[in-house]
DNA sequence: ATTGAAGTACACG
DNA sequence: CTAACGCGTGTACTTCAAT
């Protein structure tokens, strides 16, 4: 979906059209501690994005219509499109409230006509979305998951980009690396350090690194480089991806955390929040029917140092009780060992059943 | 040599 | 001129101890 958060207060909405809206965290007239969750066009005209601190979005833009997170109502609207998006095939995967794949490849006996079939498909879905849910939406259509995804992306707002299986080199080919799923700013900061492409050709005036300039390192080096994840660079960059799409979904952990307004030590302020956070966590893991048999305390200071703390059980768990206590006491050691102002706590369990 | 626990780093929406 | 930095979840890596 299009800048989906935003997008649904604008149809909820219709006097927000046209004007900057950014859907996140208070502002606070420019003193707020959160992110931006999602903008529309007209805020990023103004360099706003997602992720971006909402501090800096108020500077670039405070006259914005600044919005909060309404997740109930994204998640209703969200089962909805994924009921359209669930009819086109019996193959599909939610990945999170606003993106599906869906496998449309057509049975090995009426080969041939697979591509043309699926531009018609995505024609039809873009438009049932329009029609029953009044937002617009991207699709990418392409021989895997890793280049509908990024053609979905390039398509965006309101577009649909097929790749075909030979048009895919020169698809990747230009692209900045960092539109490479698995590249984030870490791993893009460290290739740009390889000066890969300053060989003396015209890439030396170029002032991104592009897929194809990573494509000139070898599987070896990239592995030693970043480990498993250098395999499957190497691999994604010549547009490799067997990944299968799959509905079937397992959750491995569930945590809750919080940021404080201020930094403090204030133990008031510190239990009340953490007994908040663990009442939920609870919640949530009765919800699902889970034991669980690991907890983690997560603690940011202040300056942003973040630490865990994790204790397993020698058994499966799923008593409140069990987690009070030895949360807590992960809690504990850290206001012990550590005099720092406290910004951020959280509670997670994981070796769920 | 293998396994598992604890802790960290990074990515993504 | 620079920094600003949520939340929930998953994967992968390192280190160290126990089996």
């Amino acid at each position: 979906m299009d800048y989906f958060f935003a997008q649904i207060e604008e149809r909820e909405n219709p006097r927000f059209k046209g004007k900057p809206v950014v859907v996140g965290a208070d502002p606070k007239e420019g003193r707020g501690r959160g992110v931006v969750s999602t903008c529309n066009y007209e805020a990023r005209k103004y360099g706003i994005h997602s992720a971006m601190p909402i501090s800096k979005a108020y500077q670039l833009c405070s006259d914005a219509i600044f919005l909060p997170v309404n997740m109930e109502l994204y998640q209703k609207v969200s089962e909805k499109i994924m009921e359209i998006i669930k009819k086109y095939s019996k193959v599909w995967e939610i990945v999170s409230l606003d993106e599906a794949y869906l496998d449309i490849s057509p049975a090995p006996s009426i080969k041939g006509r697979g591509y043309q079939k699926a531009e018609s498909l995505a024609k039809k879905l873009k438009k049932e979305i329009f029609e029953k849910e009044k937002l617009t939406s991207s699709i990418g259509i392409g021989p895997n998951k890793l280049i509908a995804k990024i053609a979905a992306e390039k398509a965006k707002p309101n577009g649909l980009l097929m790749i075909q299986p030979n048009q895919v080199k020169k698809f990747l080919e230009p692209l900045d690396i960092e539109d490479l799923p698995g590249i984030g700013p870490k791993t893009a900061e460290v290739l740009r350090n390889l000066k890969i492409n300053t060989s003396g050709d015209i890439s030396r005036y170029r002032s991104k690194y592009k897929i194809k300039d990573l494509k000139k390192l070898s599987k070896i080096k990239l592995k030693n480089l970043f480990g498993k994840v250098g395999e499957t660079i190497y691999e994604r960059t010549r547009g490799i991806d067997e990944t299968p799409v799959t509905s079937e979904e397992i959750i491995k952990s569930i945590g809750k955390e919080i940021t404080f307004e201020k930094d403090t030590r204030d133990p008031e302020i510190i239990f009340e929040n953490f007994d908040k956070i663990i009442e939920e966590v609870y919640k949530e893991l009765l919800a699902n029917k889970f034991s669980f048999r690991t907890i983690t305390v997560i603690c940011r200071f202040q300056g942003f140092e973040t630490h865990t703390k994790s204790k397993t059980l020698k058994e499966q768990a799923d008593n409140l009780e069990i987690i009070k206590s030895e949360a807590k006491k992960l809690l504990l050691k850290f206001l012990i060992e550590k005099p720092k102002l406290i910004r951020l706590i959280g509670l997670r369990i994981s070796s769920l059943q």
